[in-house]
Formats: structure tokens, sequence, C-alpha cells
DNA sequence: CTAGAGTAGATGAACTTTCAACTTGTAGAG
DNA sequence: CTCTACAAGTTGAAAGTTCATCTACTCTAG
């Protein structure tokens, strides 16, 4: 039998159910503006992170890794970006099992739209509620949960 | 074509990318602390709803409501507890179109030991990392933004 | 009382995600 | 060299979610 259950008080309680809210609510507010765009949220992660990437390629794995998706998972949307024209793969040089996803030209310019749109969404319903101190707080409290949990994933500066 | 993209500044971006993140890796987290009492996160929702509520009981869309599915998503779900013995359905007397959603004695058991992993792991991973001035200004910041997107949903208090 | 509009919920097909194999290739030990 | 262990990626089936549609009931206007 476990001991007993250290509940939330009532502050922590209202904090945790906002936090809940927020984010959820957010989630389908982006969602939204990515559907115009005939993307989804995954997908669209993975065209930012290969936009971000040296010659717009990335090894199936660190893309795995950046996007925090199995790499079953990202076979399967891949397969899916590939069928619409917005990424290709490549076998990799150095390593015979390796396997490279490239950003097409067509991708990037999907991308740019998409995160046209995506980038007033994330304005609009969080940045603009917020002071820019109460907005920097957040990010900076949440860096530190984001750390605690994944050290490896921080990133520098 | 849309104006020029107003794109975020570097502390805006990092603080995005740290909402991301921690919010990716928060919920994998809780997830598997719910699964060992064999429960996702969206079943874990409505078990608390339900033994929140008068009666441990809810109309199908007045649970959506709360919740945040759709009725249909939450048909299904509800289908999944109810085979469990978690819930049970009943009409509703008052509206023959309705029915009424109640948590068993045996949902209320397993509410409670999953709701105690599920609260140790909220401790920890975002309570614990951040002063309780932090993680109150935290909650206090997404109350404002889950507003901005849906007054309606706000708690009273 | 009854026709039409609207609400509650269920259903089944299409799509996405997860999980457990499976294939192919690398690397180190002997 | 070649065996074994492991890493990269894919595959297909099971589970979960979404979407359009369907049935049953309520409510209001005439």
């Amino acid at each position: 039998m476990p001991p007993a259950t250290r509940w939330l008080d009532d502050e922590e309680q209202q904090a945790w159910r906002s936090y809940l809210r927020a984010v959820r609510l957010l989630d389908e507010q982006l969602r939204r503006g990515l559907e115009q765009h005939q993307l989804s949220h995954p997908e669209y992660e993975i065209l930012v992170w290969l936009s971000e990437s040296p010659g717009r390629a990335l090894r199936m794995s660190e893309l795995a890794q950046g996007v925090l998706n199995s790499r079953s998972r990202l076979t399967h949307t891949v397969n899916r970006l590939e069928g619409a024209g917005w990424v290709l793969r490549r076998s990799c040089p150095a390593d015979g099992r390796g396997v490279e996803c490239v950003l097409t030209d067509s991708g990037y310019t999907v991308l740019q739209a998409a995160a046209h749109t995506h980038v007033e969404g994330v304005r609009r319903y969080l940045l603009d509620p917020l002071t820019r101190k109460e907005f920097l707080a957040l990010g900076a409290s949440l860096a530190k949960v984001a750390d605690a949990m994944d050290p490896s994933g921080r990133r520098t500066t």
C-alpha cells in the first residue's frame, strides 16, 4: 500500500488545472492554423527541424530525437511527407544502414506559409495575453522543468 | 500573399521551445505513471470529472465539455471504461435522449490508486523543479492564456 | 397534433500512433 | 575472416482518434 497521497493544495490545484486547460486549448488553436496548410503538428515540426539543419537534411534517428518521436512513428510520418513531395529520402553515404531525410524546395515553400500562420497563432494565443516579462518567466520556468526531465535535450545559451 | 511574418525574437523563440519541450516531456512522464494502472490520460480525466460530480455521475455532453473531448471521442472512450467495469451508463430520467455516465465503486478504487501516482508525478516533474512562487506564477499566466481562448471554461475563484 | 428543426448520443470507416517483430548493415573479439 | 552483438530503419497489426453519418428524442410553430 502506498503512503498517503500528498494532494495539491487549492492554489496548486488551480494552477495545475490552468496548465492543462491552456495546453489543450492552445494545441487545438495551432492545429487549426496548420490544417489550413494540410499539415499536422508532428509533420510541421519535422519540416522545421529539417529547414534548420545544414543542407536541410538529417538522419532519421537524429530527426526522431529532435522532434521527440519514436523511430517507427517518424518512418510513417515521413512516408506521408514524402508522398506529398515535401521531403525525400536518400541513403546515407557514411553509413549503409542510415537514411537521410531532405527537405525539398516544395516542402520549404509549404513550410514558409505554414510557419507564418503558426507564428501568428503563437503570438495571438500565447504571447499577446501576457506581458513580455510574464512570457519570458513562463519560458524560464518551463526550461527548468524540461531540463529536470531531460538534461540532454537542453539548448545551449 | 500574407504580410511579412513577424518572427519571434531570440528570447521569445527560446521560451517557446522550452514550452514545447516541457509539455511534451511532462505528458510522456505522466502517461507512464498512468499506464501502471491501465489508464490513458483521457480515461483518467474522465474518471476524475465523474468522481468530482454530484452522485459521481454526469451527462455525456457535460462530461465531454469538461474533458474537452468531442462527443464521439467520449463515446468510444466510455465504451472502453465501461468494458473494464469502471463506469456504467444509465439513461437519463429527465431527457429521453440523454445518457448518464456513472463511476462505479471499482472505478473509484482504480482512480484513487491512479491519482496517487499521478499527483506524485505532477509534484516531481512540475512542482519540485520550481519554487512555489514560480509555479503559481506559471499557473496564473496560463490561466490568462486559457481564458483568452475560452472565457466560458473559466473556473470561478 | 404534427411537421420541421435541432440536440444527444452511437456507429463505422479512414487515418494516426504504438508496439513487437524483422531486415540490413556496422563493429569488435577471437 | 567470421561470429556475435548491436544500431538504423521499416513493416504490419492493434489500439486510439477523427469525421461524416445515422437514429432517437425534444421542442416549437402552425
